[in-house]
RNA sequence: GGGGAGGUUCCAGAGUGGCUAAAUGGGGCGGACUGUAAAUCCGCUGGCUUACGCCUUCGGCAGUUCGAAUCUGCCCCUCCCCA
């Protein structure tokens, strides 16, 4: 069966709601930050790490599982949840975003796009149609549609463009679809042209797909014009369908985007930025490899509970990081995935709370970003 | 005591008459990163100045030269080998 979005609460100050998904791996509390685990594992933390963090759902990409381990493989081992023994719920990005903001070469035409692997240079094909049919062969909970992204400072007519096909491509990609069980969403563009977002908004709910996602942003716009984008798409989306706002983004991003009414979130910033010695805490960022914590016993957080801050000091992460140690990689990024995770759980409680639009104004002002 | 090597900007270490405020690393400081080809990338790092530029730097002192981190003499200091 299809997933389930019930509406638990909605705040009575902002467009912020919480919300429960169930899917056949599970249910989702929203507002949630999916973890990105594009190779079938968060980078650096493992399985055991995601539990006990209370990761959700975690994602991955088309693009890179087509690339491998292929089709092959994962018909052999009946699934990508399989494959990476995750019983929990998986989104699937469907590659657009790769295809856009990747270098290599490709050809992108109406029937579909073709490009050249980076691991071993052979020419890929790939069509909206293909596109599902291996997703529902990876077997994800979520299938994103392929669509076309822009960078968001492109021209108008180029981002129409894009966004024309991208419902072209959604239509086909919803009619290829053969399984229940796969839920599907739609990618709403427009880059930052309100008459677009309107437009692809209003196209893409007469499909009637199973939640929405906003794209194309945090590709080139300001902050103020995401945040406004933001707002002003998601406000265009059915209130019973879930919306999912890609790639965004840091705490600030997030908080806002909640009051917008946003459900989902996914983003690379907690896994990536703790490789360059950035924590995020509810203090604000703080930059272990600078060597004021080169003697610094505390740990990057004194209040919070997580395995790293319970046990290591920055001093630690500091010597592990100037020592290209990935163990290193592994604390912080466990700590950043925790930080995000009970960022999160907070915005959850608040929004029962009714409080949620006072914790946001205070997390914005006094959180330094 | 005899023989040898060397002292360069925070560190290591190039340079061995003008293109040198001095390569390259490291360190430091700052920045970027938002649907992960990221263990990545980009600045700055003697002083003053917005800048042009000026001033002070290559162990010390004294020379040679139009010009010296680079050549000469003496001095100081390190290190290695042999006794």
């Amino acid at each position: 069966m299809p997933l389930k979005f019930e509406l638990i609460a909605n705040d009575l100050q902002t467009a912020a709601r919480r919300g429960r998904i169930t899917t056949c791996h599970g249910v989702i509390e929203t507002p949630v930050f999916m973890s990105v685990g594009t190779f079938g594992t968060v980078r650096s933390l493992n399985h055991f790490d995601l539990n006990d963090i209370g990761v959700q759902i975690i994602l991955g990409n088309t693009y890179h599982l087509l690339l491998r381990p292929g089709e092959e493989t994962l018909k052999a081992v009946d699934g990508y949840h399989k494959l990476i023994c995750w019983n929990k719920p998986i989104l699937t990005d469907s590659g657009g975003f790769q295809i856009f903001s990747l270098p290599h070469q490709r050809t992108i035409s109406e029937k579909g796009v073709t490009f050249k692997s980076y691991i071993d240079k052979r020419y890929v094909r790939m069509t909206p149609e293909s596109n599902v049919a291996f997703q529902e062969l990876i077997g994800s909970d979520i299938m994103m549609v392929l669509d076309v992204c822009e960078p968001s400072t492109s021209s108008y007519d180029t981002c129409a463009q894009a966004m024309e096909r991208t419902h072209r491509w959604a239509q086909r990609a919803k009619t290829a679809k053969t399984r229940e069980e796969n839920s599907q969403f739609g990618i709403v563009q427009g880059a930052i042209y309100e008459n677009l977002r309107q437009e692809s908004s209003q196209t893409l709910v007469d499909m009637n797909f199973d939640g929405y996602a906003i794209g194309g942003l945090a590709v080139g716009e300001t902050d103020e014009e995401r945040d406004h984008f933001t707002h002003f798409t998601a406000k265009l989306l059915p209130e019973h369908k879930p919306r999912y706002l890609m790639g965004v983004g840091t705490p600030h991003d997030l908080v806002r985007s909640v009051k917008a009414g946003v459900d989902m979130f996914d983003c690379i910033i907690p896994t990536n930025h703790a490789r360059q010695g950035i924590a995020y805490t509810f203090q604000g960022k703080v930059k272990i490899r600078r060597l004021a914590h080169a003697t610094d016993t505390k740990p990057i957080d004194d209040r919070c509970l997580c395995f790293c801050c319970r046990h290591f000091t920055r001093a630690y992460l500091h010597q592990l990081l100037k020592s290209e140690e990935p163990t290193a990689w592994s604390l912080i990024s466990y700590h950043n995935t925790w930080f995000y995770e009970r960022l999160t759980e907070k915005m959850r409680e608040e929004i029962e709370r009714g409080n949620f639009a006072s914790f946001a104004s205070d997390f914005i002002s006094n959180v330094e970003e």
